[in-house]
DNA sequence: CTTTATTGTTCATAATTATTGAACTACAGG
DNA sequence: CCTGTAGTTCAATAATTATGAACAATAAAG
């Protein structure tokens, strides 16, 4: 609500940034919501729609980790955060980088359903 | 030296766990250094190779860090450590995730020299 | 078998990061 | 203005990471 929103240009996001942004389970979780709703999220709906009991200066952190990565983009719309990942300047980055993580933890997330369903 | 080595069972891997242990740039070139040697390459090598001034406890936990993550696996040969990539398991949990991840380091630091040569 | 050199681990502590409650800022609607 | 909502910032605490020093394991030489 203070500051102006600042974001790396997207030549000088970095994979280590965007793998530790990527390495915590909650900002993967957000970003990979994020691609899935049709309308961004704020922080507010993300936690309900995560049913992650998070305080808001908790997601305040991890949304200001997934911008200074260059993950997301974000403006503010009144009083919200509106956040959109930065789907295709990452894909031009980075090919393949962003969707293969994502496909990754779907993979993982499969095969544990898998292993404690029987 | 004194305790035996324990991997992971590469099913019970994590994406969050390898993404944590590459987040970090020297593992990350230890990994690739690992793909590109020929013979594997102990701790000392490997500072030595990477001319990264790196006191020997601080390189025995990045080892440490990459083996917990499922990563690569370590043998004792003598008084040395040996570590391999574990590229197929790897690959067979989930596919195309260390590749495209070493391959967008690559892609950055080409970018990288680009800008910086001219 | 003892000594010495080499390699890596462990432990304790220092330094760095992450989490979070409380106070605060900004905006919207009456 | 006053009230409610959404996020941010700050400061304190918790957790993680880095590293020097002491140690353990092995090898090679004498």
């Amino acid at each position: 609500m203070s500051r102006p929103l600042t974001h790396p240009n997207i030549e000088d996001t970095t994979v280590a940034g965007i793998l530790h942004a990527l390495a915590d389970p909650v900002r993967l979780t957000i970003v990979r919501e994020l691609l899935r709703a049709e309308a961004s999220l704020n922080c507010t709906q993300m936690t309900d729609r995560l049913e992650l009991e998070m305080p808001k200066s908790t997601c305040s952190q991890h949304y200001r980790i997934l911008r200074e990565s260059g993950l997301i983009f974000s403006e503010r719309k009144g009083v919200e955060l509106t956040s959109r990942v930065r789907v295709h300047e990452l894909e031009t980055r980075f090919p393949g980088l962003l969707s293969t993580i994502l496909k990754a933890y779907e993979q993982e997330t499969r095969a544990t359903q898998r292993r404690e369903g029987g």
